[in-house]
RNA sequence: GCCGACGUAGCUCAGGGGUAGAGCGCUUCCUUGGUAAGGAAGAGGCCACGAGUUCAAAUCUCGUCGUUGGCUCCA
């Protein structure tokens, strides 16, 4: 007999050579029909693995990722198989399971693939799906499984098997389909029961672009017709967020084909809404100690040599400006940062004067690939919120702290709250990559890791993501189809301040170098409305709104008076406007609450002879006629609510 | 940059080898209204751009540009 711990605490003893299924069905026959993969011991079992010693099992099912996880995974033997069938020849690479879905890299050599053909494959998989073929696992040795798949022709699976450690070969087996794979499957492929094939994509095989570029098909399956249902429905609510689609609606930004890709243009709605934020963060950091600075748009080449930027970036940028005679060169400004190590450098400093945190809304022009370009989210000119803080050694703690302050204080008002907070460290193995000493960078990495546990902030570490010069705490936050985009960020750099000779005067009369921190709260002024967009749906905070309120007159007759109204929203600084066209009352509430207006004010008769508005917030509330002075009280009352207090 | 899809009126989209379509928006007129679309008339298009095939191309083919889902990249 066994002893087998159950993640309830609970022991129960079963036969030796029972398995999982087994110890499912003695728990319930709910369970058994839904327990879709397990745990033994910390290790992803099979449903249908004999259990021969003690230990803690964890069954999974749909509710649970891991369960999830080998529904996908086997879903992409499925599609490998159904494939394999439809395209005889294929080459088939490795097809996990991912965060929504699953996809298979398949390099189909002479034959083509496209949208076209996904109903035909999503038949063929759910064909072979109700034939509930059960997934078997078999152990091969490393020769058994390289001659397998030589035999098939197939250098992808060769190379995977050569890095693979003799004895821990395993295949998969279901149907007439086999698959070198590690386990964690679905008991049998009946439990697949909708399929849909999302898109068709070339993917570099190992992620290297010098690479053979792969087919990626990606799909998502569901246990019920109803879910797959439920997840389209989804996504096409999310659509409705999309900040490309909003931006338009509400008028914020445009791109023009003539201007160039990559290059928004802010519309008068957007460019306030940009203003707001500007100033609201200006406001935060003059608390804070910040001084803001100007640069220009361009700088001498010689400036980015200087930095190091030019010969890690020179070749892969927009290319120099010329003079005309004199041959000089310039470069659109890729980053503020020189430019601030230049305003430091025009002054002599003390020990006492630091730190100095220079600010600058700076326009900086990247390179982007054109395949990378996104909405407002990827860029080729963007505004960063930059700051540069040039400190002591000693005081790098305390500044890189404060600006946690600042950043969580933005996020907080913002009303971002599902952020993660990500620790982005050098590759140890790939340290060519990098500029700056050991010693620095490993100084750098501590104070990082020790100011976001102080601060309590739910982190994750991620080696190999740090900039060349230095690392980063970056704060990522979701977009409306959950794909994560860096917002904050925060960056120390020893390397710059060598380079550009900074030097401050300490106490010990002695010249000293200072650190340098870069951090941008926002990260960029595009990406960030983005962002917001796609989280708010466009329903700003009210402090945020371009348009707070609109007028509504009840007929043409009221116009008067609808100007007076507005003149007295301008006097209590409320951004108001006004719908005075010959149209109905419903009507124009109608655009206005499409146009995602906060409050409307509807003046008719009545309201004129009070001297009063009727007051009818977004989404229907009516809080009936009030003086314009009420309205202006509640107004503020909400701001004053939503906006968190920033304590320096 | 690479793989796939897409580009028709200001917007959202239908159509498709032989006068270019709808709804919304816009203009004018009627109507002067009470909390999510009042009525009528009208203007508006080189069907992204450039070649090719064809008696004939918005439609088919190729190329360019742009958008888009991924990959790679992201100072």
């Amino acid at each position: 007999m066994i002893k087998i711990t159950l993640p309830d605490g609970s022991i129960k003893e079963f036969e030796q050579g029972t398995t999982v299924l087994e110890v499912a069905e003695s728990i319930s026959q709910g369970l058994a029909r839904n327990v879709l993969s397990a745990k033994f011991n910390g290790e992803t079992v099979e449903t249908k693995t004999k259990l021969t010693t003690d230990g803690d099992l964890v069954l999974f099912t749909w509710n649970d990722d891991e369960g999830k996880k080998a529904f996908w995974h086997s879903s992409a033997h499925v599609l490998a198989q159904a494939l394999q069938e439809l395209y005889p020849g294929i080459k088939l690479t490795i097809g996990p399971a991912i965060e929504n879905g699953f996809y298979y890299d398949v390099d189909f050599g002479e034959q083509k693939i496209s949208e076209n053909d996904f109903k035909k494959i999503e038949d063929k998989m759910l064909e072979i799906s109700r034939q509930k073929h059960e997934f078997e696992m078999r152990e091969v040795s490393k020769q058994e499984a390289l001659s397998f798949y030589k035999k098939e022709n197939n250098p992808y699976k060769v190379e995977l098997i050569e890095n693979l450690e003799d004895g821990a070969i395993t295949f998969c087996d279901h149907s007439t389909f086999t698959d070198l794979c590690r386990g964690g499957h679905l008991p049998n492929t009946g439990k697949i029961k909708a399929v849909k094939l999302m898109s068709v994509a070339g993917a570099y095989w190992r992620g290297d672009e010098h690479n053979p570029q792969l087919t990626r098909v990606y799909g998502i399956s569901f246990p019920k017709q109803k879910e797959l249902k439920e997840y389209l429905a989804l996504l096409e609510e999310a659509k409705k967020r999309d900040h490309r689609k909003l931006g338009k609606e509400l008028q914020l930004f445009t791109f023009s084909q003539k201007v160039g890709q990559g290059l928004p243009l802010w519309l008068p709605k957007g460019a306030a809404l940009r203003e707001r934020l500007e100033n609201f963060l200006k406001k935060a950091q003059q608390k804070a100690g910040y001084e803001q600075v100007v640069s220009p748009h361009i700088g001498q080449k010689e400036l980015y040599v200087t930095s190091g930027h030019y010969a890690k970036y020179g070749e892969d940028s927009f290319q120099p400006i010329k003079t005309p005679s004199e041959n000089e060169e310039f470069l659109l400004k890729p980053m503020n940062c020189p430019h601030h190590c230049e305003i430091y450098n025009a002054t002599s400093w003390s020990y006492r004067d630091l730190p100095k945190r220079f600010a600058e809304f700076g326009t900086v022009y990247r390179y982007e690939q054109s395949g990378e370009l996104h909405g407002l989210t990827r860029v080729r000119g963007f505004t960063q919120d930059d700051a540069h803080i040039f400190c002591t050694p000693d005081q790098l703690d305390e500044e890189f702290k404060k600006v946690i302050d600042l950043v969580l204080y933005v996020f907080g008002s913002l009303g971002f709250e599902n952020f993660t907070a990500q620790v982005s460290l050098r590759d140890q193995e790939d340290k060519e990559k990098y500029i700056g000493s050991d010693e620095n960078w490993e100084k750098a990495e501590n104070a990082i890791i020790n100011a976001a546990k102080e601060k309590g902030l739910n982190y994750v570490v991620e080696t190999g993501e740090a900039a060349f010069y230095g690392p980063k705490l970056d704060f990522m936050v979701k977009d409306a189809l959950g794909r994560s985009w860096q917002l904050g960020t925060i960056q120390v750099d020893y390397n710059l301040p060598e380079r550009f000779e900074l030097t401050y005067k300490g106490s010990d009369n002695e010249e000293h170098r200072p650190v340098m921190i870069h951090r941008a709260p926002f990260g960029s002024m595009e990406r960030f409305v983005a962002i917001l967009l796609e989280h708010t749906g466009g329903n700003f905070p009210l402090w945020l709104m371009p348009e707070q309120a609109i007028v509504l007159s009840l007929s043409e007759k009221y116009e008067k008076y609808t100007k007076k109204v507005l003149n007295l929203l301008e006097k209590y600084e409320i951004r108001g406007t006004s719908d005075n066209r010959n149209e109905t009352v419903g009507k124009k509430i109608r655009e206005a609450e499409m146009n995602k207006l906060p409050y409307m004010l509807i003046v008719g008769e009545q309201e004129e002879k009070d001297g009063t508005v009727s007051v009818r917030k977004h989404g229907g509330e009516d809080l009936g006629a009030m003086p314009i002075e009420e309205f202006a009280a509640l107004i503020n009352r909400e701001i004053n609510a939503s906006l968190k207090t920033f304590e320096v």
